[in-house]
DNA sequence: TTACATGCAAATTGTTTGCAACTCA
DNA sequence: TGAGTTGCAAACAATTTGCATGTAA
């Protein structure tokens, strides 16, 4: 693979940039210093650098891809108010991939967790607002 | 919710299709039999059956989400190669979220675990093709 | 010099919505 | 009767693609 500024720039603004951004959040932080920088360029680098391992693509129930700077395997939980999502580390699924591998014959590559719910700050703002 | 009979013949081709269809899939097989249905009609009831919880939703990476008739817990693993999604019961997860819950102090509403790979099928399919 | 990358705009895909007509209770 | 539901078409959002131009090796 060629290099070329544009990917540097989107590689670093994951790696930077802890919110887990969706595509289009990389674009418009990449935008204010690179105004010439085009939203089809930011997916298609996307799609590289997370084909190649260096970011890791993590795909939400009905909601755009985000992306992770963070490659070492984690879990995450996604928050069903803010949308935020945040970083879980679960030593419980060590080995899981090879325990279905040998138990179904799947010949497993990976795995992902996604846990829902509401995080500690929504938790607060929905027991102030609504006294129920 | 009142009664309607596309709903009913929704609910009917998600729980005796057991291959995960699509929305667009719920569409065609209803297709053949009502011609009338409409695509817009089989994703509201989807929705609805989905939030009811008499089906369940199962969003995959970069895909159309899944349907799944079948409401009883359990996880997904995604064939890389031909898209299928197969079923997998895994009680190791059983009291995941209140461990996490009790941890993390996120009110967990829920875990989904998508796990991919090649299923034996196309494991075989590639060893023939491809010997490698 | 040339193969790969970019920017732009148009195209695709998956899904939702507005609205008039229709149907269950 | 009347609120909920449908079919259709148009609207949307997220992402990808075609193509002429630009750039790293």
């Amino acid at each position: 693979m060629k290099y070329s500024r544009q990917r540097e720039l989107v590689l670093q603004a994951v790696r930077e940039n802890s919110i887990h951004p969706t595509a289009d959040q990389v674009y418009h932080i990449l935008k204010k210093d690179n105004p010439q920088i085009s939203l089809a360029t930011v997916y298609r680098n996307l799609n590289l650098l997370s084909q190649t391992g260096q970011i890791v693509k993590i795909p939400l129930p009905n909601q755009g891809d985000r992306f992770d700077g963070h490659t070492v395997p984690h879990y995450h939980m996604l928050c069903q108010q803010c949308g935020q999502v945040f970083d879980l580390q679960l030593s419980l699924l060590d080995g899981l991939d090879e325990q279905i591998q040998a138990s179904t014959g799947f010949a497993v590559t990976g795995h992902q967790l996604i846990v829902t719910g509401y995080c500690p700050h929504c938790q607060q703002a929905g027991a102030d607002s609504t006294a129920h």
